[in-house]
DNA sequence: GTCAAGTTGAGGAATCACCTCCACTTGGAT
DNA sequence: ATCCAAGTGGAGGTGATTCCTCAACTTGAC
């Protein structure tokens, strides 16, 4: 879907790509796919080179920077994060909908870190952009589980990256052999989730800016360090 | 405690120390436990000379290992971690000493993250021997609680190393703005951890060696890189 | 006063990511 | 068939970062 073929970003003059050329890109981006599959946005544009078989320069000649190949290479996916949230927000019960959520955006991000850094990417560029309605979407879809009883009333909708951040670090670390491992603890969380459990007091919710800040330490940079 | 004043690391013959040599050996101390407390094993020995105010070279004759330097510095703290450990396996109520346990272990990672990588290190060389009992007896805390029926009985003692995975990459992640953020997730965590709340099925446990697997990749490595 | 023990920090070596540049190849218009 | 703008490849320069040595110097202790 969304599988135009021809230039996506955006109202540029440029001709049509050369044949050749037109093959080369799509390999960049099948090639960059499977790299930030695997090794998140810390993958460099020489390893998906190397991937994608072609030269650096070709690399860089299409994508200057990364995150323009990003921005190609996630458009697609996003579009089903967004479905995934909408269907969320649209099932009958709005603790299902949670669930569905967080289990099939979770699973996602474990199958793709590249997704997952996407996903916890903060404002810096044109990225968020990418990612549409997304975060309106999922604090919808927890806000109404909170007023339909089901889920905790003290969990807020900050609380959903810091979940995607804990959650992903069991993945990727136990990824190379039990790619399921993260489906443990996110139930054991969701255990946690249900308005009857709520024993403990979580004290003050993380501000929106305390959450971005920790993001910013958990994505690796787009941007080369100084320059 | 433990504070003896010569040589820790065994039964060698070497002479006592020259008072200066000896002054500038404990100020390496407390500054390598500065140093790794905020960042970790990641910390250089070229930090750790510029925090203590001596030349690289005198860190490097006093300690010519990373792991030489992290053992003199957290054979204390071990202490009291295996202290607490003892204290949460004599709690009257299991459940109590489990809770004991996870809150006041997480605290002391969250604020040393070096003995949070400590903690999290597998068997590579000698370090592991700090430990002492900790382990056997960590797995005796949660054993007991399952036993005592307030534990959800498939928790495993693999699932604590995950725990304090996440809980430190929350941490990690948040410490600098709200040190205390991680309190919010061990909270939450704990609600799912009561027997009663037990909905979801947690699945087939880690493997022990799926743990240490994940463990290495979640804490730098003490060596340098190909030698 | 002597000198072994200790100190220092500049700097060499190794690694790594980033990205440019130019000699070479090729699609496609004529 | 010819031509050349567009495209390609990848060796190698740049700069950051870490590790660690070593030779000239300082100092404690006998």
């Amino acid at each position: 879907m969304t599988g135009s073929t021809v230039p996506v970003t955006a109202a540029d003059e440029t001709r049509p790509l050369r044949r050749d050329a037109q093959r080369n890109r799509e390999r960049i981006i099948a090639a960059a796919h499977e790299v930030f599959a695997t090794r998140g946005f810390a993958a460099t544009l020489d390893d998906v080179a190397h991937h994608a078989g072609v030269g650096v320069g070709t690399v860089y000649r299409r994508f200057p920077t990364k995150e323009e190949l990003v921005a190609a290479v996630f458009a697609d996916r996003m579009q089903d994060v967004v479905a995934l949230a909408e269907r969320a927000l649209a099932t009958e019960s709005a603790w299902d909908g949670l669930i569905l959520l967080l289990t099939e955006s979770v699973r996602m991000q474990a199958r793709d870190r590249g997704l997952r850094d996407l996903l916890l990417t903060v404002d810096k560029s044109n990225l968020p952009a990418l990612k549409g309605r997304v975060p309106e979407l999922a604090t919808a879809v927890i806000e109404r589980a909170r007023a339909e009883g089901t889920l905790r009333p003290d969990f807020e909708p900050t609380d959903l990256p810091m979940i995607f951040t804990m959650l992903s670090e069991v993945a990727r670390t136990c990824g190379d052999i039990r790619p399921d491992a993260y489906e443990r603890y996110l139930t054991l969380i969701i255990d946690g989730l249900r308005a009857g459990s709520a024993r403990g007091d979580l004290g003050a919710p993380l501000t929106i800016s305390c959450v971005q800040d920790a993001l910013t330490k958990c994505v690796p940079p787009l941007e080369p360090r100084r320059r």
